[in-house]
DNA sequence: TTGATAGGTCAAGGGTGTTGACGTATTTTG
DNA sequence: CAAAATACGTCAACACCCTTGACCTATCAA
């Protein structure tokens, strides 16, 4: 048998489900946060969320080929076709012919290239390390752990 | 002047980015593992996350009007147009006149439609409320506390 | 030489959002 | 009461960004 819904129960229930919203709300918001700074910086260049994805993955792989980047990104070369063409034009990474095999082209990025992954990512490196640091290494380890469980649940 | 790039700082800062670079990574995750199971289960019904935000914000705001949930949403009434009659027709949802102003119309929840939400919403919620079981009362306040501090840099 | 591979490009189409204009019913206001 | 404003619905045009599919070149490997 169900334990009956006592005047108790009952609040305590809906006490955690407004928490367990709660947490998905400030989740989302919390993201957005994160995004939105770099956003804004990339906008200015006439840049999206996708040409960070490839300057943040070219950055910590450099010479990466664009098929490897495609798998990466999961998207087709079309798509990929396109941002990879604009930021060359806009002289932030590089393809070059790899020396192992003239068909791969090896992407990198320009010292341009380098500086503004560097201030995207930095944007959000310092909101982590802000929040991080205002809450304490408790809060941190905390923070990493659900996280991380949450995380989990994608197999 | 700054300090000097020992052998040791060089290594702490690196291992610093490593982990902000960890922190923006599995925060990504955690967010696609929070809404894949919902998805699958939407997905099923012909329906995507937009429905999923609609059954959300009329089952917290019941008798809510479109122009509200329209703003709430930050769509343009023909966005919304579609999805609503979708839930319509799936008999998820009901739009009655309302009483105080005939123009508007109130938006309901049908039982079934209360029925999905609920399984859509308790998804999400299990998940969380097992990650803060699973990493304990001082881990949960901590996770709130980081994503709270993140999510503040939105003003 | 033949077949597979890396990459680029063109064409067509889907999905989902937008703006703008217009129509209808209803309420508020001068 | 007539006129303006409001809530909602709908049609059309367009934009963005992704997809699949086909075809092409250059290069490597059997």
């Amino acid at each position: 048998m169900p334990p009956k819904n006592t005047e108790k129960s009952v609040k305590k229930t809906e006490a955690d489900a407004d928490m367990l919203n709660d947490a998905w709300r400030v989740m989302h918001f919390a993201l957005r946060a994160v995004v939105a700074e770099p956003d804004r910086m990339l906008a200015k260049r006439g840049l999206t969320r996708v040409h960070h994805r490839i300057l943040f993955f070219v950055a910590r792989e450099p010479a990466v080929s664009v098929g490897a980047l495609q798998a990466t990104l999961d998207v087709t070369k079309q798509a990929l076709n396109a941002p990879l063409k604009q930021l060359q034009a806009q002289g932030l990474i590089v393809l070059v012919k790899a020396d192992h095999d003239a068909r791969v082209r090896e992407l990198r990025l320009t010292s341009e290239g380098t500086q503004l992954e560097a201030k995207l990512t930095g944007e959000q490196h310092r909101m982590f390390a802000d929040a991080f640091a205002q809450a304490g290494e408790g809060a941190k380890a905390g923070w990493f752990e659900v996280t991380r469980l949450l995380a989990d649940h994608l197999r």
